[in-house]
RNA sequence: GCUGGUGUGGCGGAACUGGCAGACGCGCCGGACUCAAAAUCCGGUGGCCGCAAGGCCGUGUGGGUUCGAUUCCCUCCACCAGCACCA
């Protein structure tokens, strides 16, 4: 009998899927339902671990179990092929961008290819190519139409190493996301912006729409990233200074009265006027100075002390006529709000500990509704809660909430306020000083300014030939034949954008290439991508949570504005899958833990790979990768082609009693094992359908398995029409998981014609009910006992049954029986004294 | 600090609606096969007491609800993640 050769095995299933287009999607079937599983797409780079194949083999696992449910599977794959990395290799080795990102791809098709995963390759797609950006080019054109693109100088995350800018969503902690040592610097630019704020609102009220259909975490996340607060702007009149106005943002306009002082930024912009002619202005600036270059370092910002200095000013409040201290401080952003706040020490711990310090009052306006009445003068902490308004003339003895509403009528009314909402979130800057990237599709005319390439022009190709240095600005800059060109208004001569954009812009809308990846006069036919969407699952990590997911969100939003789309959100589903790690932490190139899929795939097979992976842990959680653990799975698939091919060859021929078989006849043995199947295909089809727990369901056939091995010898006590249904059912549940392998076997089995468009097999009720149970006897909640009874066993003849049990009996000897509980099918609780 | 999540054998994990805690697997121990080893197969494997029958303890901590709690409620602890002087 022939030992199980996975490799030789994997090759073979992969050669007959390939010729036979098994995987291939049909657009706009409309016999069968649609189903979209989109995996990440792979930045192509470094080499495919098994943190990789853990992502693409839980979204295989889903979309062949998918189509062998009758579904119309769209299932792609593609590469996300801009980006640093391919610049710095090119920098660093003199290999040019274009020629190492398609090395790589050639490689991670190769290990995918070799796992056997069931994409539509037809469909593949590559963001590098021109057939692809000039569709970024395109949109980017629409939006600039539309004023969502726009370019403004502003103060522009920059990373030194990266040599380019950031967006918001890139910094973290004050570094790059990149180079985690490198602190961002802040750089007066002219750049270009997508005005994502524009959908602030839209994108916070449509997560109501994925509520089920993603994590909580993730749209915790996003929702927290927006940081919508609403409040209102109040403004402050200087002192001594007609003119000058210092406008505070406050979500708690009801403790106003109990403002101590005005706060500002050091970088305020009001501030250059505010110091004019004030006694000790040179030591202020200097001040001003060492404010600004506080560090950013999240630790720092934590433990900081509150510093600050009296400007010598002093405002007006505009409700209670009171004159308060203007300062600066290091506690107030100038990036949010009004980049200037109303320091309340009694009502807002910042202000309380500023105060503090600096020996500014502290009033109380707010009271507690219930509870000890506040007192300024022992007060160790802000009472931050809302509650009931005192010493505020008027509005004394209204709730916060109502003090709220009227104070924001009023400073409307009275011209010197108005109620408003501050988001956290930044328009998204797109501008990257890069060569690897789509360009911007700008003309800049002496006449006629910014002006936009023409769509007929598209794509503006990316030459090829241009010097990379990593230093200073735009590659493109240098390349006099791209930047000269002329005007398409005036025909003069102009310049071209020179800037590309953010790799963010690529991955943002690529799923809805793969409705339609050959289209050359438009990104996609709206018919497709109607049939197609929304996206039924989403599988990645957990990474991509805000970036890459915010922004896809957006941009389906804005070309539903456009007219291209008809949907609000693109992906119904999503599901976050853990990291593999190794050694605690997650496997990447730099850190040198990386398990390779190929030396996987040569040691084990990618069966044995994938079944692992699906085993190991619940796909949501982060799994340690052990070399050892694998031998599970690994010895689980070679028993059982073992077990198949050891009784195959007497079943080829042999009908399975199909799906409406009267089975009443069958032996006890036989009885048993259907049960066992069916019991298992009911798990398993549920693991699936319900949770995606598939180390339940390889548990589940593991155990299926064992039972099988323990009836052997099973060619003399089940009749072959019964074992052969037992098999197939096996073999069928096998197919989502270990596809080569069940290949395999299906045709050993006698079967043909491949097991993409098989079925998945049928539960039964009736065949996988148990005929007798064992009931659990508790007395006072403690396992006394077990006794064997038939299913459908009435309430009462359980309970006699169990109480006489003579082990019971003992046990209940002289004691009083107070109630007893039947669980029908499972136990019996006896109540005692 | 705020928000969310997670705590179960030596390890990965299971227990679906409150009903036998530890399925399945790894590892370990014992046995078979072998001159021997590997591979394979069979048996055992939460802790403590006991020759055994059996008993007691046990799902991060302490409490509560319940006939019965890994599951529900409250307290605290630890770890992980996201956000973080956001007004």
């Amino acid at each position: 009998m022939a030992e199980y050769d996975p490799q030789r095995i994997e090759a073979k299933w992969q050669q007959t899927w390939e010729r036979h287009d098994a995987f291939r999607a049909a657009d706009g079937d409309s016999s069968r339902p649609k189903y979209y599983m989109l995996e990440m797409l792979p930045y192509p780079s470094g080499t495919l671990h098994m943190g990789h194949m853990r992502n693409y083999t839980i979204g295989d696992a889903v979309a062949r179990y998918k189509r062998m449910r009758g579904f119309n599977v769209l299932h792609p794959m593609g590469w996300d092929a801009f980006g640093l990395p391919a610049e710095n290799a090119a920098i660093k080795n003199g290999i040019h961008p274009r020629a190492w990102t398609n090395g790589n791809i050639e490689e991670f098709r190769r290990v995918l290819r070799r796992f056997g995963f069931s994409y539509d390759w037809t469909r593949e797609i590559s963001t590098c190519e021109p057939e692809y950006y000039r569709w970024n080019q395109w949109f980017f054109l629409r939006m600039l139409e539309k004023g969502i693109a726009y370019r403004k100088k502003s103060r522009v995350n920059w990373c030194p190493q990266c040599q380019t800018v950031l967006a918001n969503e890139q910094v973290i902690e004050g570094f790059c996301w990149r180079h985690e040592t490198t602190q961002v610097e802040v750089k007066e630019l002219e750049q270009w912006f997508l005005r994502i704020t524009q959908y602030s609102d839209e994108l916070l009220d449509d997560m109501a729409q994925l509520e089920g259909g993603w994590p909580e975490r993730v749209l915790l996340m996003q929702r927290n990233w927006i940081g919508k607060s609403r409040g209102a702007k109040v403004r402050f009149s200087v002192a001594g200074l007609e003119g000058v106005a210092l406008e505070v943002f406050t979500t708690r306009i009801d403790t106003i009265y109990g403002a101590s002082a005005i706060v500002l930024s050091a970088g305020h912009p009001e501030l250059p006027k505010l110091l004019e002619g004030v006694a000790g202005r040179a030591d202020m600036e200097a001040q001003l100075k060492s404010l600004r270059q506080k560090s950013v370092k999240a630790a720092d910002i934590a433990t900081a002390e509150k510093e600050g200095f009296f400007t010598g000013r002093f405002a007006a409040n505009p409700f209670s006529g009171e004159h308060v201290p203007v300062w600066v401080a290091n506690f107030v952003l100038a990036e949010y709000g009004t980049g200037a706040v109303m320091a309340v020490p009694a009502h807002d711990q910042r202000d309380f500990e500023f105060a503090r310090k600096y020996r500014l009052p502290i009033s109380v306006v707010i009271q507690p509704l219930q509870g000890k009445a506040l007192d300024a003068g022992r007060m160790n902490e802000a009472y931050t809660e809302h509650g009931r308004v005192v010493n505020s003339g008027a509005y004394t003895g209204l709730t916060s909430d109502e003090a709220m509403e009227k104070m924001t009528a009023e400073a409307a009314s009275r011209g010197f306020g108005a109620g408003e909402t501050t988001y956290r979130l930044k328009d998204w800057g797109i501008s990257r000083q890069r060569y690897w990237g789509t360009p911007i599709p700008v003309i800049y005319c002496e006449r006629d300014g910014i002006v936009g390439v023409p769509e007929a022009e598209l794509p503006v190709r990316l030459p090829e030939e241009v010097k990379l240095t990593g230093q200073g600005q735009s590659p493109l800059a240098s390349d006099p034949q791209f930047v000269n060109t002329i005007c398409p208004k005036c025909g003069g001569a102009a310049r071209r954008e020179t800037d590309t954009m953010d790799t963010f812009m690529d991955s943002s809308w690529y799923f809805y290439r793969y409705a339609d990846p050959h289209n050359a006069t438009a990104p996609f036919a709206a018919d497709k991508v109607r049939y197609w969407f929304p996206i039924d699952q989403y599988v990645g990590g957990i990474t991509h949570a805000i970036l890459h997911l915010l922004y896809s969100r957006f941009f389906c939003k804005v070309m539903r504005d456009l007219g291209l789309v008809k949907h609000d959100e693109p992906i119904a589903r999503l599901f976050t899958q853990g990291m593999v790690q190794k050694g605690g932490v997650a496997m990447s190139k730099s850190r040198g833990n990386v398990v390779g899929a190929i030396d996987m795939a040569d040691k084990y097979g990618c069966d044995t790979g994938r079944m692992y992976t699906l085993f190991a842990a619940p796909p949501e959680k982060d799994l340690e990768w052990s070399e050892e653990a694998i031998e599970g799975p690994s010895r689980f698939l070679q028993r059982l082609h073992r077990l198949v091919t050891g009784h195959a060859p007497r079943l080829r021929d042999v009908r399975p009693p199909g799906r409406d078989a009267d089975l009443s006849q069958a032996s006890a043995k036989e009885k048993a094992l259907l049960r066992r199947t069916h019991q298992a295909i009911k798990r398993v089809t549920h693991d699936f359908e319900a949770r995606w727990h598939f180390n339940t369901s390889v548990a589940e056939l593991m155990k299926l398995l064992k039972e099988l091995e323990a009836q052997e010898p099973l060619d003399r006590d089940i009749a072959p029409a019964v074992l052969k249904e037992v098999l197939a059912s096996c073999v069928l549940m096998l197919a989502p998981m270990a596809p080569h392998l069940a290949e395999e076997l299906w045709e050993m089995l006698g079967n043909s014609g491949g097991l993409a468009r098989e079925k998945w097999p049928d539960y039964r009720e009736d065949l996988a009910r148990e005929e007798q149970f064992e009931i659990v006897i508790q007395v006072n909640g403690r396992l006394r006992g077990k006794i064997l009874v038939e299913d459908g066993l009435s309430e009462s003849e359980t309970r006699e049954r169990a109480l006489s049990d003579p082990r019971v009996k003992m046990l209940l000897d002289g004691k009083r029986v107070v109630k007893t509980i039947v669980v029908p099918n499972k136990l019996v609780n006896i109540v005692l004294q």
